[in-house]
RNA sequence: GGCGGUAUAGCCAAGUAGCUAAGGCGGCGGUCUGCAAAAUCGCUAUUCGCCGGUGCAAAUCCGGCUGCCGCCUCCA
């Protein structure tokens, strides 16, 4: 059957060919005036899963994702926060990588920066102009949209009704109330660099289909995006981008669906938003992925703690099944592939696979096999899930067994006596080795559960509760007990 | 006003003509258990925003209506 993509082009489900052996992606990348919140990072999470899954399909992709260190907004914070726009755009930038890395999000092939490419910029931009397609004016350059008939195809916008909605304002070197600026010329005080027209910098549109070309070529395969960003700007891409080189832009259009709070889009204006580096500290990256997976990537999703919440106990289900086996070996033969991938090749319909890992939980606890454990592994790891090893705090674990020796010792207790002499003594050695844990810990439970044989539940209790404080929770099943440490 | 999306259980969310409408969360009941927790098992939409139509057959197609969201200005 095959990758079947949405394509925002023709507004229908398309069958995925790419155009040569490597698949070229474009994402539309930050405006790195601030940090990034969980909506932006849904972006690159859908970009991550189609990426994780033509390579798990057998392609080879290269990917390119920009971004946008100097326009308007940047220029403004240089001035509310008196610091150089280099540093704010670098700072930024790392938070966002950052948070990537985290997120387990494959970072793009090239992060290319628009200052990094002013040079092909003016470049196209002449071109643009010879070609008879912009017009400088007061040092500023201008793209006439009516010179392009397809413009709107895009977006499914008729160009008459957008003037019309006359929301465009006409600045003073428009031709057109439509054009869109290419170059803007610098006021004084703004940073600039050199041009065919005077000081000034690249206009927000022109430097994707610069970057584009010079890393993609002049027609690649696939370009993502946010929904906000198909009009006007991916309308603008194409329409500079396919009147410079006379060839098609981008051949498959995929945008993804917002992330809303209270119903409404997340928005860095109104400080109506979530940074991710808040929601990392509250859950950890396989939750907010679980929880960016379960809805289709086109649907809006709202955020709040509880959707949060709820990922987090869906997570845990998948974690507790896969957890009960240990050093899991690989499969490549999975069970339910057809159906996984069936549900992967449509439109990347994740909310689905999801439900296939679920129901292979469901058959895994019914009739226990290793097969089932493996192949829901092998799903997880196409997903880009994390295999996770969680923290064991050592010192808490040493800090409560000293306390329980010395209640055995006002007990009098024979687990105090000279054969486990020896362990109470190098006890006392420990402070942070390692090495101890997490055979530690099962020291502790297997203190408690004589206790419990002696019928001693205060202690046991005591430890059970000691223990739940410092975040690790235990299970007792028959005369064997296991422990959790709570995890975000 | 123009364009696009969306409406499925208490909540989230798959499903776009045909077996009993996936799955998750929550809730209820059982098993296990010193207690607790965890785990597990069972139950939890005779029905898919509303009205009408086409089909042997519709959540799924067509027409109309309503609600919500977004874009039309910077925006993932």
């Amino acid at each position: 059957m095959g990758l079947r993509l949405h394509n925002t082009f023709s507004n229908k489900i398309e069958d995925f060919k790419p155009l040569g052996e490597v698949v070229r992606i474009y994402s539309c990348g930050l405006t790195v005036q601030s940090a990034p919140h969980i909506g932006h990072m849904r972006a690159y999470m859908v970009r991550d899963v189609l990426v994780r899954w033509l390579v798990h399909s057998g392609y080879k992709v290269k990917t390119l994702e920009n971004f946008t260190d100097i326009d308007d907004k940047i220029i403004e914070k240089q001035k509310e926060q008196k610091r150089d726009w280099r540093i704010i755009a670098d700072e930024n930038i790392a938070k966002y990588l950052d948070a990537c890395d985290k997120l387990n999000i494959k970072r793009a092939d090239f992060y290319p920066r628009a200052t990094q490419h002013i040079e092909e910029i003016i470049e196209l931009v002449n071109k643009l102009i010879e070609k008879g397609f912009a017009y400088e004016k007061g040092g500023d350059v201008y793209f006439k949209v009516r010179q392009f008939p397809d413009y709107g195809k895009l977006s499914k916008k008729n160009i008459d009704d957008l003037v019309s909605g006359a929301r465009c304002v006409p600045t003073e070197h428009k031709e057109d109330p439509l054009d869109f600026a290419l170059w803007k010329a610098a006021k004084p005080g703004e940073p600039y660099w050199i041009s065919p027209w005077g000081k000034g910098r690249p206009g927000w549109h022109i430097e994707c289909s610069a970057m584009s070309m010079h890393h993609l070529g002049e027609t690649f395969d696939i370009h993502t995006g946010g929904e906000d960003l198909i009009f006007p700007h991916h309308e603008n891409e194409i329409a500079q981008s396919e009147c410079a080189t006379g060839k098609k832009f981008a051949r498959y259009w995929l945008h993804n669906g917002w992330v809303t709070l209270g119903g409404e889009k997340m928005a860095k204006s109104t400080g109506h938003y979530f940074l991710i580096e808040d929601v990392l500290k509250d859950y950890r990256p396989n939750v907010i992925r679980l929880y960016l997976l379960k809805t289709q990537y086109r649907h809006q999703i709202e955020f709040s703690r509880e959707r949060l919440n709820e990922a987090k106990a869906a997570y845990l289900r998948i974690q507790t099944y896969i957890h009960g086996f240990e050093n899991l070996p690989e499969t490549t033969e999975p069970l339910k592939l057809k159906e996984f991938t069936e549900a992967m090749d449509d439109d990347l319909n994740t909310p689905k696979a999801l439900g296939i890992i679920f129901d292979l939980i469901k058959q895994g606890y019914e009739k226990p096999s290793l097969d089932i454990a493996t192949s829901i592994k092998y799903y997880l790891k196409i997903m880009g899930f994390i295999e996770e090893v969680p923290e064991q705090p050592l010192a808490d674990i040493v800090e409560i067994l000293h306390e329980v020796k010395v209640k055995l010792k006002e007990k009098k207790s024979t687990l105090l006596d000279t054969a486990t002499l020896g362990f109470w003594n190098l006890l006392e050695d420990i402070k942070t080795s390692e090495e101890f844990f997490p055979n530690l810990i099962y020291v502790l439970l297997q203190i408690r559960n004589q206790l419990r044989k002696d019928k001693d539940y205060e202690l046991a209790d005591f430890i059970r509760k000691r223990l739940a404080q410092k975040g690790i929770q235990i299970f007792d099943k028959g005369d064997v007990s296991t422990f959790r440490v709570e995890a975000k």
